[in-house]
Order: C-alpha cells, then structure tokens, then sequence
DNA sequence: TTCAAATGTAAAATATACTTTACATTTAAG
DNA sequence: CTTAAATGTAAAGTATATTTTACATTTGAA
C-alpha cells in the first residue's frame, strides 16, 4: 500500500493536523500513515480522497506485496 | 458504510467463496462484508474493486453516520 | 423430495487501526 | 539566532478487522 496523502496536502498547503480535523482523525494517525505504519479503513480512505475531490485509486495504491 | 458486493457478485454468478479466494480472504469476511458486520480496510477494498473493475466508490459508499 | 452447494452465524483467537498523552526533532519565519 | 509551528515518534490503551472452526439454515438442481 503506498499513499500520495503528503502530496495532496502539499498542494492545499495543509498542515497534517488541518486534515486530521477534516476527516475527523487524530494528527497521528495522518502521521502514521503518510509515513506507512498502517492501512486506513475505506471509510477513512473514502473521507481521504472525497477530501481532495480525487478518487480513492488517485490517492491509495495497491503493491505486489499487497 | 454501505457496499454492492453482492451486487456485483451476482452479475458475475459468483459465490462468496469464489470471491473470497479471488481476493485472498476468508469466505466469513466476505460474507461479514455483504452484511455490512464491519468496515474492510482500503487494501481489501481496493483489490476487490480491481476485481469486479469498478472504482472503489462505485461499490463502497460513505453514509451520513461515517 | 433429496442432496449438495451456498449462505448465515457465532465464538475464540489474533492482528492491526486508531486514540491519547507526551516529548523530541525539524523547519520556517522573524 | 530565536522562537513557534510542524513533524516524527513512542508507549499504552481501546476498538475493530480478519481468521479459524464449526454448525445451522437456505437454496437450487436432479
């Protein structure tokens, strides 16, 4: 699983506690997983990318290892 | 959270156990799923999205209490 | 109607998402 | 350089996803 999370927050010049708050997080979590420590739900996923009015498969990516 | 996977399952003349082996789980998860027991996290989703080659939010739909 | 396949369900066990608190490090602006 | 904001990280706790085993019920085909 790999995720784009710090780029779409890169281009809304967002802090990671700003989109914590907008999809109802805490800042660690976002932290987490930008950094890959683990695999959101798909409400999470969903609240993610319906966030940056992206689909989910723009945002999360599927790896062999997955 | 709601899903179509049943939907989507019978267009296929699928099973459950058929799915659950295409999408490496347990035939309770997806059978959990249809019920809409609990959430499955994004790398589940989108595999069984890339199976049935829809967009993850055209079988898993945010509701109002999520 | 009978039988097998498919589905529903449940309990126990395990893995992992997510929160909270707390602190250290990095970064950017003044 | 100094300071505040942002980020990284960690440990402990809670919630929940997923598996395994097992059995009961439903459904569909012969």
């Amino acid at each position: 699983m790999k995720n784009t999370i710090h780029v779409e927050r890169a281009i809304k010049r967002m802090t990671q506690a700003d989109l914590a708050e907008a999809v109802g997080v805490s800042r660690q979590t976002i932290n987490a997983l930008e950094a890959s420590k683990y695999v959101p739900s798909v409400v999470l996923a969903l609240k993610i990318a319906r966030y940056f009015d992206k689909p989910v498969e723009a945002i999360f990516e599927l790896e062999k290892e997955d």
